[in-house]
DNA sequence: CATAGTGTTCGATCCTTGTCGTACAGTTAT
DNA sequence: ATAACTGTACGACAAGGATCGAACACTATG
């Protein structure tokens, strides 16, 4: 039988359907979260752990940057071991709002 | 003959295509400015003075709020006698920013 | 001219938040 | 068990920006 581990168990994720518009465009208004973004939307789902991706801050502020992708409801994280993987949640945020990640993530600075 | 008053001459506007997506989303992630864009979109350009808009600010504030609303590309004012009128600037930002308008400002918060 | 109205500019203040170091918890490997 | 690795939690700090009052410039009106 599989179990959940503690760490896990402490893993919520919201409704991007309960997602205010503005904790959307809060999230979506800082370049280190875009860049996590970008780089879940050109890989497939569930390869890329927090530590694999390139930032230009510490890993503390990396996993701030990670809980607020994930309370605004534009990631979904998951306990693999000591890993953390990371899904873009590009359906479910598309249909909160639409338009909104490609106009901010499929498109340059 | 008509000549441009002083106060006008002052009154720079960019280019929507010249500003970077860092500035569009730090324009829209403000509920006063949205609000301020949501009124523009529901009236017919150059109606609505600065005054006229219903804000939770103070003057001094809303004044800023414009001035970052304009040099985000998003509105453009003109003078008229005392009153500083506004226009959305619709099509130039959509053409810059395809679907950023529609996902923030034609939707409730 | 004097007064009222519209909007900007300038400091000052306050609050949010991005950042980091450190400590900690859980996992994996030796 | 010990060590290395992954990620979070907490406290502290600094920077940015939203806010306001007051002073100012310009316009309109008496």
């Amino acid at each position: 039988m599989v179990v959940e581990s503690a760490r896990a168990r402490t893993l919520s994720h919201v409704d991007p359907a309960e997602v205010p518009l503005q904790t959307a465009l809060d999230a979506l208004a800082d370049p280190v979260r875009r860049s996590i973004l970008r780089d879940l939307a050109s890989h497939d789902d569930w390869t890329r752990a927090c530590g694999t991706f390139d930032l230009p801050v510490k890993k503390a502020t990396a996993s701030h940057h990670f809980a607020v992708l994930r309370s605004a409801g534009l990631i979904e994280q998951r306990d693999e071991g000591a890993r953390r993987l990371n899904r873009l949640r590009r359906e479910e945020f598309d249909r909160s709002f639409p338009g909104l990640l490609s106009a901010t993530v499929d498109r340059a600075d």
